[in-house]
DNA sequence: GCTAGTGGGTTTGGAAAGCAGACTCACTCT
DNA sequence: AGAGTGAGTCTGCTTTCCAAACCCACTAGC
């Protein structure tokens, strides 16, 4: 089936916020990075309601970023655990705080040390040459035919 | 007014998220960044109720990410332009694309050239060091009292 | 000057999702 | 026996989403 003028974008940030783009689902995703596995901790800490976090960790185990292991058989009770692919998910977490960190909070609430002995800071380079990316230094390809944008990025 | 264990944990992941993170807000921003600032454009490329667009753009302009410049009066018309905090977001959509490019695309629909003359593919590093991050290289450091978790990251 | 078309929305009415709070079930602890 | 805990599920109500239709200000063609 091939891409209609009708159909929005195809495209893998789009494809991504299938996953993760539902409202507390990157929450969740923060709460198990801070170490935070449970269902009662995960609801506390996020603020969300207990039936939409039941939706949202279904979803998560279902798209393989969030696996479930036994801490407990009777009652059976699961920690929620991520996957590789949901600890692949720790930069798009990262590049959100400092986004806010640098445009809405005050003094941000919290603060990651890194194993260099700075505080953490965020930044996105190329992977092959390692220079950080400024607008306009990247220009798509695309490889569905049907789409185009104006020249270069940023 | 301090933070009681009742409420959520404040983070700038959440204050980020309460900006950009509804439904259809990020792939405003793609759009933007593809160039491509028309109410109508928009519609047609990310798939978005019209009414839901018009809520979404007021949104972000209101937040400091979008402007709105005329390009036409008579009648009057805008195009919606990304703000220097607006642009600063790139990184997020980056690493959102790069996960979908690893963990869903067979092949992905667009791909970045760099000016380095390689695919851009997205790697998050810590300011400071320069360091890729990696599972557990991040120690939080709480400021607002009344919170923590356990350990490391990751 | 009439008609068609375009750009950028707003309106409408019904379907889906979100919400707080109460409830359940299977235990454990005192 | 009674109270407590962890992990949900259920209920009734509110909000959001959605597709399609409509509207307004203009421009282009005839």
């Amino acid at each position: 089936m091939t891409t209609s003028p009708t159909m929005p974008r195809p495209c893998s940030i789009a494809a991504t916020l299938s996953v993760v783009g539902e409202k507390y689902s990157l929450l969740v995703l923060r709460e198990v990075f801070f170490g935070v596995r449970r269902f009662n901790d995960m609801a506390r800490n996020i603020g969300a309601p207990r039936d939409v976090l039941t939706a949202r960790l279904n979803h998560l185990v279902a798209a393989g970023v969030l696996e479930k292991v036994p801490y407990s058989e009777r009652p059976s009770r699961y920690e929620y655990v991520p996957t590789q692919a949901g600890r692949e998910l720790q930069g798009v977490l990262l590049t959100l705080l400092r986004w806010g960190d640098r445009h809405l909070a005050g003094r941000p609430p919290v603060v990651f040390e890194h194993t260099c002995g700075e505080d953490f800071e965020a930044m996105v380079v190329c992977r092959a040459c390692g220079e950080k990316v400024e607008p306009g230094s990247l220009t798509p390809r695309f490889n569905a035919e049907g789409w185009s944008a104006k020249g270069r990025t940023g």
